[in-house]
RNA sequence: GGCCCAGUGGCUCAGUUGGUUAGAGCGCCGCCCUGUCACGGCGGAGGUCGAGAGUUCGAGUCUCUUCUGGGUCGCCA
């Protein structure tokens, strides 16, 4: 029977006691971790988000109905117990904060009696998560979801007070807004009142934040949801979080300035780890080039080395057709791994295939200095040693090359790198390694859509000294964008923006918009533009990302928490489900036949 | 949409070339225990091996289909 907690108040949470304490009496409330009852005295641990306090249950002390009730608890039922803290007679117990502590009960009140959960509610949980998000309210009260969310909590606070301490106001932006299809897919929501038309939820508050400097907002910012319907991965969720900002009166180095100066206090306060300023910066191309990814890992080397001119003439086809066809021969040298087994080979050729690859070309070099390879019989030794020598390989080394258009070859080696990186165990979680990329293309060709595309957005600004390319060769057009990227995680990114309507015309000109149409999909923005308009840029952070790296996790569903699975469900809701006729009727919807669920699952 | 991995008591797993009645640890239930903290002791319950079909004298094990979850490619301005 669930007692009433009429008359108590809590006093404490339980990792809040310490031998500063002794003498105390106290009130703590909590779920019961772990009972052990020896007899004639019980042991509870009692658990609240603050972590575990042992209690101590004698008769004398707390009377026989108080004992009794003591020898019935079981896991997870929550109580309240008065009592005096007491330094531990017995053993202390080194591996709690608590451990020099307990409190000799003079009351118990059992204020829930609790089933047995279905999997146990312990650190490290070795259950499947499947199990743990179809019951998320339990896995919630384990102390990695918690610690977490505390941080996640934390990370939020010192966000508003550094961002208000810089003049930054938060405002809101609408989630129902209008479908803007460049981009990912939106989430439409029906309208009632306008039966077949929709709203969108916002991707992210991109235009509503401009016309904000329009408003003369001068600095916004907003921890904003975002919505997009596209597949999910450990790092993508159909709704997750943006630190989201926009600067009038600005260019690329204010924002990163002060960008710069959030995140070390950021990462200074919350997790204690001190960011050097400034941050590294590096140019697209240049990371391309060196590392085959717009977002490199920096926390070890194994960089691509371009050996197109090494190998121009020599005999291997797979490498001379690659070069004939404007692509480009690289490798990478995993040191020390020339003695890797051929199956582990075998593994990264296919790895490497997912990427675009036709296959991997490797060379070993033994430690005899004689190589193994795969294609050393269509080269001369000179040609080989060569070879090695522009990879800077020495005995022990084993050199993996790609050889294809550069856009393949980029695909293959930067994640062949990671690959090998995450095998041998080089990706140091404790190790924070940022760096800003910049000089993204503006522009990059869909073949899907036979044209141009936004790579960013189509409000970003070119680099001035590009300007002028945006008729006679729209791809090599640099934009004023910009990624902060963290161990490999794009972690946020943006950009400075178009604020002259002819350059804005010119852009969407580019990307096969009529007039027309781009007063049809932003006119809004373009209408706020002709009545004085500030230059402004802005800058977007994954929050949920941010965590899960600040919290050494692997997936950012360990730092929301009611996070959906792969299909964007809920186990816990089973959201999205079908609804009433009714409700459908009255948006004037009607479901195809062939899309008509089942029943509810 | 493609590819890969996993699914066996409540949880985590083992289960040999297909061969008696599918095992273990934890948890759970009962009894005992006054310094435990991975408490301990004694006893006990609990399994359509994700589902369906097939091969076979015989399937947890082999084949096919399917469901669920995860990873990834495409996708994600």
């Amino acid at each position: 029977m669930a007692e009433s907690m009429k008359g108590l108040r809590r006093s404490h949470r339980c990792t809040e006691l310490s031998n500063r304490n002794i003498g105390e009496t106290v009130t703590v409330m909590g779920w019961v971790q772990k009972s052990r009852n020896k007899g004639g005295i019980i042991f509870v641990d009692l658990r609240d988000r603050s972590g575990i306090l042992q209690i101590i249950f004698e008769e004398s002390d707390v009377g026989s109905e108080g004992f009794e009730k003591a020898e019935h608890l079981r896991s997870e039922y929550v109580i309240a117990v008065v009592g005096k803290v007491e330094a531990r007679s017995g053993a202390v117990n080194e591996g709690l904060e608590t451990g020099d502590i307990e409190v000799r009960a003079s009351s118990i009140r059992i204020l829930s009696e609790a089933d047995t959960p279905p999997f146990p509610i312990e650190e490290e949980s070795k259950t499947k998560e499947e199990l743990r998000l179809k019951y998320r309210y339990l896995d919630l009260r384990r102390p990695d979801l918690q610690r977490n969310l505390i941080l996640r909590s934390k990370v939020a606070n010192i966000t508003r007070q550094f961002l208000s301490d810089e003049g930054f106001l938060e405002v809101e932006t609408p989630m129902l807004t209008k479908s803007t299809p460049e981009g990912a897919r939106d989430y439409l929501v029906p309208s009632r009142v306008h039966p077949g038309n929709f709203y969108a939820l916002p991707q992210s508050p991109q235009l509503f934040k401009q016309l904000l400097m329009c408003a003369g907002y001068d600095r916004y910012f907003q921890l904003a949801k975002c919505f997009r319907d596209e597949d999910l991965r450990a790092d993508r969720q159909p709704e997750f979080t943006q630190i989201d900002m926009e600067l009038s009166f600005v260019d690329v180095d204010d924002v990163i300035d002060v960008n710069e100066r959030l995140l070390r206090k950021m990462f200074k306060e919350s997790i204690n780890i001190d960011i050097e300023l400034p941050i590294q910066r590096m140019t697209y191309a240049e990371a391309m080039d060196r590392f085959g990814s717009d977002k490199p890992d920096i926390r070890f080397g194994m960089e691509l080395v371009n050996v197109s001119e090494t190998v121009r003439n020599c005999d291997f086809g797979v490498f001379t057709s690659a070069l004939e066809n404007g692509g480009s021969v690289r490798g990478i040298n995993a040191e020390g791994q020339a003695d890797m087994p051929r199956k582990k080979i075998d593994a990264l050729v296919d790895y490497a295939k997912d990427f675009g690859a036709k296959g991997l070309a490797y060379l070993a070099v033994n430690q005899d200095g004689s190589y193994k390879s795969s294609f050393a019989k269509f080269m001369t030794e000179e040609e080989l040693k060569n070879l090695v020598n522009a990879m800077g390989g020495k005995a022990g080394d084993l050199l993996l090359f790609a050889a294809d258009k550069d856009e393949t070859v980029f695909a293959v080696l930067g994640n062949l790198r990671l690959e090998l990186a995450r095998n041998l165990e080089l990706l140091n979680k404790d190790e924070y390694k940022f760096i800003w990329i910049t000089e993204f293309p503006l522009l990059e060709y869909s073949e899907e859509d036979k044209r141009y595309v936004a790579k960013h957005h189509p409000f970003t600004m070119p680099m001035d000294e590009d300007l002028h390319m945006l008729d006679t060769n729209p791809a090599k057009v640099r934009a004023k964008a910009y990624d902060i990227v963290l161990n490999g995680t794009e972690v946020g990114g943006g950009s400075v923006r178009i604020y002259q309507s002819d350059v804005q015309e010119k852009m969407f000109e580019v990307l096969g918009f009529t007039k027309e149409a781009a007063y049809e999909r932003f006119g809004f923005l373009l209408n706020a533009f002709k009545y004085g308009v500030p230059p402004h840029a802005g800058l977007a952070y994954g929050l949920d990302r941010l965590i899960m790296l600040m919290a050494k996790e692997d997936s950012i569903r360990d730092v929301i928490a009611f996070p959906k699975v792969k299909d964007a469900s809920c186990l816990m809701t089973e959201a999205p489900n079908v609804v009433d006729d009714k409700q459908l009727n009255e948006l004037g919807i009607q479901i195809q036949n062939n899309q008509v669920p089942g029943t509810i699952h």
